[in-house]
DNA sequence: GATGAATGAGCTTTCATTCAT
DNA sequence: AATGAATGAAAGCTCATTCAT
């Protein structure tokens, strides 16, 4: 599933050092400019090489957005997979969210280009990135589930679902709505608040059948 | 605030439906292939005009992002106007979740090109936009903060509108997340749903001070 | 020799209204902006009537063209025409020369416009506007001659002929090279060095042989 | 004053070659159309590189015609500058004028192109040709002036500067008026027939006060 | 392994001209 | 006779990609 991206140059370590390069500024292009609007002599300068060196570890532009994204995911996910998603507790649940947010805050920048630039993938490249997506969602729909199958939580596998969904799509929210968002709440409000609706709903509302 | 769109052609009728063939080509090509990779010759073709006539009817490209932008917003306000803000009762926020849920899930092509393209506007265009999204907030909060006046809701004034975002975000995501929520849901079951998560919360959670 | 411009309208009274408008238009924009950055809308504007009108009035833009460039020989030649050429003495080839620097001075803006966009008309056109050039200059070379014929000048025929072309070179000179002579004279003061330099040469000079 | 024009290429020697090559087309084809006629495909092809090859060292077409006036100046002033202005003797001031017409002689087309498309140059560049115009202007000035203190000429300030100016028109006319002067006169003629002009001027006549 | 000059397909935009009304 | 909407060839310019050094 996973793509492996052409490098002409054999040396793996170099490979990883150049590519660190590249994307460290790109990032920072793609955030001020879009994916599109960005050239590649750009993303070579940014990089601190030059265009010819560029291709000497990518095929394509899209390489660079594809090992963006990429990266971006990998940071997430690595620091979301620190999380104990097995503890099955209303606190771990809350301490999961409360931990995400915090990484989709410290990634603002990476997750609103990797938001707004997904899209500009090739038709190959854009399944891999949306599995990594319906991963990271999944682990909140474990921890969710653990809380269930404990006896904390009492909700069906539907609404479990749809709630990971939620939950996934709030911390991104942070990142793309902070036009908005930033004006009315810190970060720490955001997760305080954003706990409560998820947790307490609407007072005095009862489902109906 | 509102930006006035060249025209050459002075017959007010004309540029209207001329406009309108242009929005509508626009939107599909935009769906398929984005903004970027569309080019004005592919605009002109889908709306069924020469490129000449295209740019008789704007002054760039970007126009035509924007005029797409202004369409839909005016479709979604349009649409979203006709509900009832001043009833107060948990009743007609639900009715009027339920009903802006659906008209996400009949602009999903427009919603999900809104979405993603947006950014592309110039920075003089942009604010226009967010101003509409604020707006469009804003009728939520409106319609919950009714319910508390009356008395029937008991949240704070940051927990409104935060309330009233979700709200809002949970309706474009039925649009921009649909290749993961449509496996899952019909836009019943969507409603259904989220209606619940939103009102009654997690059972068993209290909020800590 | 002179080029008829085609016309799609009979009526020949509104031909000549309607060209002295276009040619009025055209002259001010062309001193403005040079005929190629100038466009047909605007010459249709300028004159006060449609594109389509315009083109009712001429078969392509370089017919307006033409027609600017053939008016503003009409005029300096009939201006000059009313000089009495066969005066031969040197007081009437004076008081010709201010006559022709003053209809250069009141002519500035055409002949500038004349002098940079005549190469612009097409090969069939120019050696209509070239002839009509050198006949001012055998104005010139007449009223010179006549001097010579009658003993009030003493220089060869070679000299008669460069010293015309000079004398209207000079009358150009006024107009496009306003630039740096406006600093320095007036109209007036102009033709009074001209006139000086013209007739008395440079003190002490004997022609080698 | 003098503008940068920029370019892509880094190295200095290359861009040097690359733009001579350049003007040396681009000269070839204004001459024959002029410059607006002229298409930049046009230019590189005539340049003997790519449209995309043209770009590196230019920025925008009218670049090209700013270097090839630049050039022609240059080249111009270069040989002009190897004359001695400080004789102060007629016959130094004759072989001066002579010197001039005849590099007008060599570089007709330069001329003539620069004669008819200076004015398309934007406003910026303008003043820098003009600059360079009246540089030139001022060598004959100063050629006369030197004349006029060492006792050979008498005439006024006034008289000085014109006859500087009518000497650089008369180099020009020859590469402007080449059609009607050709005809009649070699380049010698020219000078020879100019000079007694200039310097004899009409027998007989006595400047009015 | 690094460089950067060269390439040309392809893009947006303009504008002279036509023709139905 | 007048209008102005429609047309599309053609222009200027960009930029991803290659490849000789």
């Amino acid at each position: 599933m996973k793509r492996e991206i052409h490098a002409s140059v054999k040396d793996e370590q170099l490979i990883k050092k150049r590519r660190s390069q590249m994307i460290r500024g790109a990032v920072s292009l793609f955030k001020q400019k879009g994916f599109h609007r960005t050239t590649t002599r750009e993303i070579a300068q940014a990089s601190g090489f030059s265009i010819g060196t560029l291709y000497e570890y990518i095929r394509t532009k899209e390489d660079v957005l594809y090992l963006v994204c990429d990266s971006i995911y990998e940071e997430v996910s690595e620091r979301l997979g620190r999380m104990d998603l097995d503890k099955g507790t209303l606190a771990s649940l809350k301490i999961g969210i409360s931990h995400y947010f915090k990484v989709m805050d410290d990634m603002q920048d990476e997750v609103l280009v990797m938001y707004q630039e997904a899209k500009a993938l090739s038709p190959e490249a854009l399944p891999y990135v949306l599995k990594k997506e319906l991963e990271m969602v999944g682990m909140f729909e474990q921890l969710i589930n653990c809380c269930v199958e404990k006896g904390e939580l009492d909700i069906g596998k539907e609404h479990q679902q749809l709630l990971a969904h939620n939950i996934f799509v709030q911390g991104q929210m942070w990142g793309f709505r902070r036009w908005a968002l930033k004006k009315a709440f810190s970060i720490d409000d955001y997760i305080k608040l954003q706990t409560d609706l998820l947790f307490s709903g609407i007072k005095g509302y009862q489902p109906q059948v």
